[in-house]
DNA sequence: TATAATTTGTTATATAATTCACAATTATAC
DNA sequence: GTATAATTGTGAATTATATAACAAATTATA
């Protein structure tokens, strides 16, 4: 139904406009988000389109009020709360992050195997054996789990979760899990993504050198970064 | 030209060829990599297309070579080097995972402000001064570069990189960077991604609700989790 | 109050990615 | 050797996503 994309880019506007609002701006045009996040103002405009909100013609969005409207659509009306199997370096990492950064969302429990880890507390998480899963899923009616495990059990842990009530899965594991189709699944593949910089880094840099043979010509100015553009142009669709 | 997603995915085919090679396994068809990956045979053998590698009709492809020939493409045939700015949770799982993993692309120098790691050794590799980037980039000839700071100095950090030599970034800070156009980013977006599956996970859950609801039909079987698939279609593209 | 200037909301268009469908090819069975 | 079965490679169709284009709306200004 709604786009992926927006739904993810729904949440960067939401972190831009609360800055904006912190500085006291309490209106703001779909082209001046768009300049902060290098997208098209259209872009910004189709997205809020999904969230039923309505700007002011000649004046903007107003930022409080956006806000609001993001966070009714983006958030739970209750309290979300999501657990995370596997405290390594990663899953560490993430606790750091994520627990009790939001009023609405945050990790609540951690589950490891090592049995050193297991009734510790790792930034404000309390950590359980794995056995304990459905347990404290249950406990905390939460829907919500992050793998960060190593691709041998990953697929195991993910069963057992679906099981327990886990409805969306955020993977940091190698390993592609199965899932029905009731279950969403965000699959973060630190090593794919790192090995495709590489290669676009390479072809970027071959890019360039071919590049610099050529005599000197006019730039494309496809993407703002370009200084030569009109400064009347700049705040508006290139197409009006 | 080649779609980012097909390399993302060639690093995943080298990455299961890998482990079935391991198996024993000399050949393999586009039907059961797309099993094991969960995706479609069409999409294994158009990706497949794009190294100009062919298969063997009724074989399919052999591992052995399709590795070769995805290495060939994926892989610089120097060594990589990157280097990875803070030292950070994140950068310190970072380097875990990444310092001297492959044989062709790691993590070769790390960079910080806090004097405490400047100086010492972390998972293998230094951890300099940030003010030491354009050097170390230039001594290591290094084109790809890992941001894992706080938002504030990202795009600083970044600017450095590039003016250092940087052409692909990976970006885990929540800052969308301004890159001239010969620069490749990839934004890991860790809050926004995690918000987008705390978004997905409720709407599969109030699907799931709806569903339960109406009398028992006939289940819809998209994605082969179904089970009452004929046998001999398992192994088909289903348009076949 | 009328006119000009600007920005939104949204339809139409363009671009990109995926999937289908089937001809061409190869192996195997007879 | 011929027929049968299976699988690849790829043009065509489909689906998804992003961008352009412009009418409608609103404010600022004369």
């Amino acid at each position: 139904m709604i786009p992926e994309n927006t739904v993810e880019r729904l949440s960067l506007y939401r972190r831009v406009l609360q800055q904006i609002w912190a500085e006291g701006k309490e209106t703001i045009m779909s082209h001046e988000l768009a300049q902060i996040l290098h997208i098209k103002p259209a872009q910004v405009r189709r997205d809020i389109m999904y969230l039923g909100y309505s700007g002011i013609p000649n004046i903007g969005y107003k930022v409080k009020s956006l806000i609001e409207s993001i966070s009714q659509f983006l958030d739970s009306t209750s309290q979300q709360s999501a657990i995370l199997v596997g405290v390594g370096h990663l899953g560490m990492a993430l606790l750091a992050n994520f627990s009790g950064r939001w009023r609405q969302l945050a990790i609540r429990a951690a589950f490891d195997r090592d049995p050193e880890k297991i009734g510790r507390v790792f930034h404000g998480c309390v950590c359980y054996s794995v056995e304990d899963i459905p347990k404290v899923v249950g406990e905390l009616k939460s829907i919500i789990g992050i793998i960060a495990i190593p691709a041998d059990q990953a697929q195991k842990i993910c069963d057992l979760m679906i099981t327990s009530g886990i409805r969306g899965i955020l993977n940091f594991s190698p390993v592609r899990l199965k899932v029905p189709e009731y279950v969403y699944v965000e699959h973060v593949d630190l090593s794919a993504t790192f090995e495709k910089v590489a290669f676009f880094a390479r072809t970027m840099k071959k890019l360039e050198e071919e590049k610099s043979k050529l005599p000197p010509i006019l730039e494309n100015c496809s993407d703002g970064y370009n200084q030569n553009v009109k400064e009347e142009n700049l705040r508006k669709d290139v197409s009006v």
